[in-house]
This record gives structure tokens, C-alpha cells and sequence, in this order.
DNA sequence: TGGGATTTGTTCGTATGTATT
DNA sequence: GAATACATACGAACAAATCCC
């Protein structure tokens, strides 16, 4: 939204690339590579980067170069808190508006999240454990609270990047299926103990600090998220 | 953030012409004659417009003039049910961290309120009663979580000159007073109690449709609020 | 319906500031 | 510490689409 249609394919695969740590925090962004590698002009790209940092995924500004965005522990903190606040009002509100009809689609998902972790592949797996926080917030048929969800979902995959074990896992998929369970049982005291709890596990893996990289090949990172980002999230 | 110094001027004095409700839903943004107005070329003007309609406040896009937004019934609903969740969250951490030096500025602030409201100054009261949730955020210490507060109590403001009373005041003065008692006294669960009903009172009031008026002339509105916008607000 | 005026979307060039050797 | 190279901020101009008469 606001932004045209080719820049709206630089961010969305530039927040892709970040949520999967593909682009690992520091690394920096310059928008002459970038408006070649998505064969755009540097005015669209800037779009896009204004964007990005205001979501809190790229640091920016004063003439300097744009930066994946290396979260505080305070920021951290901070993000955490607020997506505690979000993540209870979704699951009350889905709980609220439950629909037979949301389990099937919910199962898939996970399954999916499963298979990505089987396959080892870490970084799809990180991606899908985002959605399904997204998905959920879909459920509570609130775009303001989807599109806040969704921001600090994003900043917590970041965030998970910095400072939280090498390959962990986001989410434990089994966390994912206890909360689908109580939530189709209409149980909403459960689902919220559940989602604060899984949460709380989320915020302890993330807190535990690691060296950062920096200065990767942004050409041949990119390449694979320019094409065909899917869907604009909303 | 993230805009230049006069673009952020030119932000920040069409959001705040939107929270007085001089500029009204409807109104056409031409970028020209804000470009002229705001002494600034073109490319900035987006830049703040771009800002705007991120958080709702504009609408724009598809080669279409930007209009101030127009939010549905449904939209409003939706910006409410956030508001209570994040306000709620406010009190809590700001009843946990309270300091006892915060007690005067927040009685300032509202004595600032009664005096616009006795001089039937409307359109400042409107503003000044949405700063005041706004200063409550800032104590959270929670810096995303002001800002998200920020963003919905501004769109409360647009959404009462669409749907609200004519010059109801935003919100009961002595019903800020309570709030700050309550809190003063370190009495949680009576603070969120009272910013509960007080949402409630803001949302009735501004459920009651009335015509909308349209297209006024910029120039005259907005030269009153390009200089000295004041400090940003974060 | 059609045509002209207006307004936006985009590109590209220049100036300014930063980082580095 | 100064100079060079580089990247960004900003603005002017062009083209395309829309709106209004």
C-alpha cells in the first residue's frame, strides 16, 4: 500500500530476506545495487527502504548507508512486550469469532512448519513460524491488529537473528498444535495461557547473546527473493 | 524519523491540521500547492504524505489525489478494539513503573485541557485530550508501544469528525483526573478500570453518524500550521 | 463523448555529506 | 590530517494517466 507495484516487490523481498536471516543484522543496503538487482530506480528503492525502517527492520538516515537493523537488548525488550499485549488480544478475539472452518487451514500450516524443520532447512522454518503468528491474527478479523502484529512478528525474527541460539527453531511446532486444540474447544483461557507461554519460551531463546556477521554478497542473496515474493501480505 | 527536517515539518503539521479536524475527511492534498505551502519541492511532500497514509490518516495511491481518509464503520470499529487493548497495557506498565515526579506534569497537562475546553476552543481540546493518552504512553517506557498508541489515538481523532458529535469534546477532563489518581495511589486494576469506561464513553460518542463537509481551501488552513510545529513527537 | 488542463509517477542529474586511504 | 572516492539527499523535467468541462 502506497507504495507501486515494483517497489513493492524490492520490500517485500528485502523483509523476506530478513525474516529468513538471509540478510543477517549490519549488513549494509546501498541503493545503487539494489535498484539494479530489482531493475528499478533508485527513487523506488528509497520507497522501499523508507519503508523497511519504519517498521524497524533497517536502520537509515543522514546520509548514510542503509543497514539491516541490529536491535538493542532494550528494543528487544520492548518489541517482546508489545507482542504480548497483541498476541493475547488475537487469541481472545479468534477464540470470540471461532469458525469450524479455520482448524483445516491452521493444520496445514503446521504441517508445513514440520516439514520445513524435518528438512532441516532453518531458514523457511523461521519464516513459517512467523506466518502462523500471522495467520492466527487474520483469525481476529482486525487489519490494524494484523498489520501490528505482523510488524513485530517481522522485528522478533530480527531480533531471534542478533540475539538467539544459532538454528533454533521459532516456534515448537507443538506449541502451535496445543494452541489450534484449545482454541477449536473454545477454550480461550487455555489458548491465552498457551500463546503467553509459548511466547515466554520464544523471549528466553532469544535473549541469549551471539556474535553478529556482517558484509555478505547482497547480488547473490537477493537474487532468489526478487522473483515472485507471492502475495502482498495484505 | 527517517524523514528530513522540513519534511517532517510538513508531517507533522498536516497530522496535527488532521487531529484539529481543520483539515476534515475528504479534503484533497494536491502535492503541488503543498509543496508551495511548505516552502519544499515535491519529492518531499510524498515523503511526508507516504508517512501519513502508512498510518491511515490520508488516503492515496493509483494516481489519485490524496484525500484525508474517510474511515468506515468498520475500519473505526477495528482502530477501537486495538485502542482498548493497547491502552490497557499502558496503564499497566505505567501503574508498575510509576514514579511519583509524573504526577504534576499530567496535572498540567490536564489543566492546559480544562482552559481550551472553558475558552470553547474545541479544535484544541480535541488535540490536547489525545496528547494526554499519548503522554500516558510515554510512561510505559515502552517506546513501540507509544508509538502504536500514538498512531490509533490520532486516527480517534479523524474517526470523531467523521462519525462523532459535532465539538464533543474528545474526552471528560475530570475523567482524566480520575485516571491519574487512580494511578497515583498505585491502584492497578482501578486505573485500567477507569481507561476502560473511558474508552467506552470516546467510542459511544463516536459512533453517532452526521454528514461529512468537503474540499475547504489549504492555503488559509494550513499557514497557520507550517510554522513552529513544536518538537517532534518522539 | 472528447479534449484540454491538471496532477501524479518516474527518471536522472547535481550537490552535499560521509568514509576511507 | 587532507584528499579522493563514493553514496545519499534533493530537485527539475518528462511522460502518462486522470479529472473536469
Amino acid at each position: 500500500m502506497g507504495l507501486s507495484q515494483k517497489a513493492d516487490i524490492a520490500y517485500l523481498a528485502l523483509r523476506q530476506a530478513i525474516m529468513e536471516q538471509a540478510l543477517t543484522p549490519g549488513t549494509k543496503l546501498p541503493e545503487d545495487p539494489l535498484a539494479e538487482q530489482f531493475e528499478i530506480s533508485r527513487t523506488l528503492v528509497r520507497a522501499a527502504l523508507a519503508r523497511l525502517a519504519s517498521e524497524g527492520l533497517i536502520e537509515v538516515g543522514n546520509k548514510r548507508t542503509a543497514t539491516v537493523a541490529q536491535p538493542s537488548l532494550d528494543e528487544a525488550r520492548a518489541v517482546f512486550e508489545v507482542r504480548r499485549c497483541l498476541e493475547a488480544e488475537v487469541v481472545r478475539l479468534a477464540c470470540e469469532r471461532w469458525q469450524s472452518a479455520w482448524r483445516a487451514p491452521l493444520e496445514a500450516h503446521v504441517r508445513d512448519e514440520q516439514a520445513a524443520a524435518k528438512a532441516g532447512q532453518a531458514n523457511v522454518s523461521i519464516r513459517l513460524a512467523g506466518e502462523f503468528h500471522i495467520q492466527l491474527a487474520r483469525l481476529s478479523g482486525n487489519p490494524l491488529l494484523t498489520r501490528y502484529l505482523s510488524e513485530v512478528t517481522t522485528r522478533c525474527s530480527l531480533i531471534l537473528a542478533v540475539y538467539g541460539r544459532p538454528h533454533s527453531s521459532d516456534c515448537a511446532v507443538t506449541e502451535h498444535r496445543a494452541l489450534i486444540d484449545a482454541m477449536a474447544r473454545g477454550d480461550a483461557a487455555k489458548a491465552m495461557k498457551l500463546m503467553a507461554e509459548h511466547l515466554e519460551g520464544i523471549e528466553a531463546r532469544a535473549l541469549i547473546p551471539r556474535t553478529v556477521r556482517s558484509d555478505q554478497d547482497l547480488g547473490s542473496i537477493l537474487a532468489q527473493y526478487a522473483q515472485a515474493v507471492g502475495t502482498p501480505s495484505r
